[in-house]
DNA sequence: CTCTGTGAAACCATTCACAGCG
DNA sequence: CGCTGTGAATGGTTTCACAGAG
C-alpha cells in the first residue's frame, strides 16, 4: 500500500469504496489503450485481464458507478473512459506543484504520465538558491520563498513533496497553510496533517522491504522452525547495519 | 495500495497477514529513529503515533510476531528493531538490479534508503548503448545484453524496472528467465508473471488520480446530484484530453 | 496501576453463483 | 444464449474492550 492517513471515514452515504477508487485508474489506463486501438466494446473478462484483476471484481467495481454496460455485449469503451474520467475528476485541470527538485523531483517533472491525464505541473520549487531559474523539464525552478505566492496565484490544491525527509514536514505545513488539501509524499517520513487534508505516500524502500519479506519466505521454506518468543531468535551482541 | 498480483493465498499456516507485513517497515523506520536518539523503550501508544497508525493496530500487528513487549512498560527499542529486521529478511544482504536508467532510474540509484537497509544496488542496466560505461551514483551503467550474466553472477533475486512502459514486459520476462523472483515495477503497465513471482507496482499517476478523486469530492460537496445511470452524465460530443 | 496481548464484534473487500436483460 | 449486475457467502482487517502480566 502507499496510502497515508486521513481517509474519509464512514461518512458520506453513496460513497465508492476506497479499494474501488484505487482501481479506477487501472481500468482507465486499460480502456485508454483499447480506445487508441479503436476497439469499440469490451467484455468484463477482457478488460479485467488487461487491467490485471478478475472479472467479478471489475463488475462489482463498475456497479458502484452505475450501470454502464450492455448485457450480452459488454462495455462501450469511449463511454466508460468518459465516465471513469469524470468520476475521478480528470475532466478538470489540476495544477500541481512539485517541491524538492533533486533526482526524484526532476524525474517526476519529466514524467509524461502527469501531463497526460488532467495534471499540469504549475511550478517546480526548491530550497537551493543555485537551482533557481534553472529549467527542469522546460519549467524554471523557483525558490521556496515563492511557495505561498505560487500556490495562491495558481489555485493549486495538490502538492507533491520530493524533498529530503528532514524538510518534508515543514514543507507540508507551508503547503497546507497556503491552501493545498492533497499531498503526494515521496519523502520517507510520516506527515502530520489536520483533518480534511489527504496524504498519499509512496515509499520506495518500503516496497522493497515487503518484497524482501516474501522473498525470504521462498527460500526458507524448510528450516523455518523457531521464530517466536523467548531467547531463540535472540539478538546478537553486535547489531547488524 | 501499490501491490501487483500474485499474493501468497491462504496457504501457509502461521502466516503474518499482508496488511501487517506492509506496516512492519513503517514501525522499523520509527524504531530506528528512536534507536538513534538512544531511547531505550517505547509504549505502543508512542510508537503508533510515530508510525502514523493507531495503537490497537500496532499491538495486534506485533502479536503476530510474538510477545516482544513488557506489560506495564512497553517495548525494548533495540530488541524490536532486530526482531522486525529479521522478520522482514533485512538481516541478510539483497543484491538488486535496476533496469532502465532514465530520470527515475537515476533517482532510484541515488536513493539512500536502498543501501541503508540491506539492499545493495548490484548493477544498473540500460538499453541505450550511449549510456554504457557512464557512471550513475558511482555505479557504471551496463548494457541490456549483459542482463542475464549480471543476474546469475550476482545471485540477484530482486529486480527494479524503471523502463518506459513499452519495454517493461520484455525486461520482466528476461529478469524472470534469469532467476529473479521479485519485481518492483515503476513502469505504468500490468506485468504478466508466472506463479511464484511477486510483483509490486508503484505508479505515480495512479496516486495522483486517487488524490484528484478525493479532492473533487471536497469542492463538489453540494451540487453533486445526478451521477448515475442514464443520459444525465452524458458524454460530450468532443472527448476531453 | 499501567500497558500489553488478545478474544470478540464490527467493518470492509473479494468471490461466488445466478437471475434476468438485451 | 452470453454477459452484466448483484444479493449472499466468505474471508480478511480494524476496532473495541478488557483480562491479566509485570
Amino acid at each position: 500500500m502507499a496510502t497515508g492517513r486521513n481517509h474519509r471515514p464512514a461518512t458520506r452515504s453513496r460513497g465508492i469504496p476506497e479499494a474501488t477508487v484505487a482501481r479506477l485508474p487501472l481500468y482507465l489506463r486499460a480502456l485508454t489503450a483499447l480506445s487508441e486501438r479503436s476497439v469499440p466494446t469490451v467484455s468484463s473478462e477482457e478488460l479485467a485481464a488487461a487491467a490485471g484483476v478478475n472479472s467479478a471484481k471489475l463488475r462489482k467495481d463498475f456497479s458502484y458507478l452505475g450501470s454502464y454496460g450492455t448485457r450480452g455485449v459488454g462495455y462501450d469503451v469511449e463511454y466508460l473512459v468518459y465516465q471513469i474520467s469524470r468520476e475521478l475528476g480528470l475532466t478538470q485541470d489540476w495544477p500541481v506543484v512539485i517541491v524538492g527538485i533533486g533526482n526524484l523531483g526532476a524525474a517526476l517533472a519529466n514524467y509524461g504520465g502527469f501531463a497526460s491525464r488532467g495534471f499540469r505541473v504549475a511550478a517546480l520549487i526548491d530550497a537551493d538558491p543555485a537551482m533557481a531559474g534553472r529549467p527542469v523539464a522546460g519549467i524554471p525552478v523557483q525558490h521556496t520563498d515563492e511557495l505561498e505566492r505560487i500556490i495562491t496565484d495558481n489555485g493549486v490544491s495538490i502538492g507533491v513533496i520530493s524533498t529530503p525527509a528532514g524538510a518534508a514536514q515543514q514543507v507540508c505545513e507551508r503547503l497546507i497553510a497556503a491552501g493545498v488539501t492533497s499531498i503526494l509524499n515521496f519523502a520517507p517520513t510520516v506527515l502530520n496533517v489536520p483533518d480534511g487534508v489527504d496524504v498519499r505516500k509512496v515509499d520506495l524502500s518500503i516496497e522493497l522491504q515487503i518484497l524482501a519479506f516474501h522473498e525470504q519466505r521462498k527460500s526458507g521454506e524448510d528450516a523455518e522452525g523457531p521464530a517466536r518468543k523467548g531467547p531463540d531468535g535472540d539478538m546478537p551482541a553486535v547489531m547488524p547495519a
